[in-house]
DNA sequence: TATTGACCCTCTAGTAACTGGAGGCCTTAA
DNA sequence: TTAAGGCCTCCAGTTACTAGAGGGTCAATA
């Protein structure tokens, strides 16, 4: 099939898919004419892609777990290790932007929102915190 | 003061006040050999960007900020609308990857992490799923 | 005076993972 | 034959820096 129908099987816009053939991620044949032809192997490939790249794991981690995904002699630990570092990964993220909401969210909370100027927001991102007691 | 010194009285490395500069965030002196001069309100909208950019807002929101910071007739309005939004977008993403990180907990969780090919992580992104009940 | 070392400068390119657009060929149907 | 739609490649732009090359400047020392 064409890269039309590719896209339209796995949801991917076709400039990923030439993306990922750039990169070779995947590697769809060609037609006398230039045009790619993907085969129901690339689609099974490009769908796992899609999925993962959905969990958030990074196109060089997709590289590694589809080569693993090919490897009928993969040893499941190694699956799991990138998995768990990404895992991990993630937490660490997570950790992060509640620390920041919250401390964000102290500033907005005791921001008036009207049309004079003193704004507790602003003189936290100057240093001149109102409230030492945080 | 040199742009060594600044670097290190912010805490930014001396290759991002170059950048801030090109972007036009802060604009140091010069002197006659071509050497940037900072004085103390560059530094002060250095550590106010420091601290916008700590709390994530893009670089583009730290413009805006920094123009609302130095009028000194904003409405603290404009300023908790930028702060809002951006908030919300924490929250969104905090949302995302929380709901991601479940989803891969519990790949990760049922794989026995040993040498043996078969793999739930694997067939979850082969949309093999083992467990259609979640 | 010559040189060393610590500064400083500009310019280019690379990072991650695409996305958009220009310019142009191929195919099919009316 | 021509128009629409699909396909191609190549280049540039996105975010916020970061690294490095190649080369001036300055202050102190030998």
């Amino acid at each position: 099939m064409n890269v039309g129908e590719a896209a339209r099987r796995t949801g991917l816009p076709i400039k990923t898919l030439h993306y990922y053939e750039e990169i070779e991620l995947v590697t769809p044949g060609r037609q006398e004419n230039g045009y790619r032809v993907f085969n129901e192997t690339d689609i099974h490939k490009l769908e796992f892609i899609h999925r993962a790249r959905g969990l958030g794991f990074s196109v060089e981690d997709c590289r590694a777990l589809i080569s693993l995904y090919e490897d009928e002699n993969r040893a499941s630990a190694d699956v799991k290790f990138i998995a768990s570092r990404h895992l991990d990964e993630i937490g660490t993220k997570i950790d992060a932007l509640i620390s920041l909401r919250s401390t964000l969210r102290h500033l907005v909370d005791n921001c008036h929102g009207n049309n004079r100027p003193d704004c507790p927001i602003i003189d936290g991102l100057a240093g001149n915190a109102k409230d030492p007691a945080h």
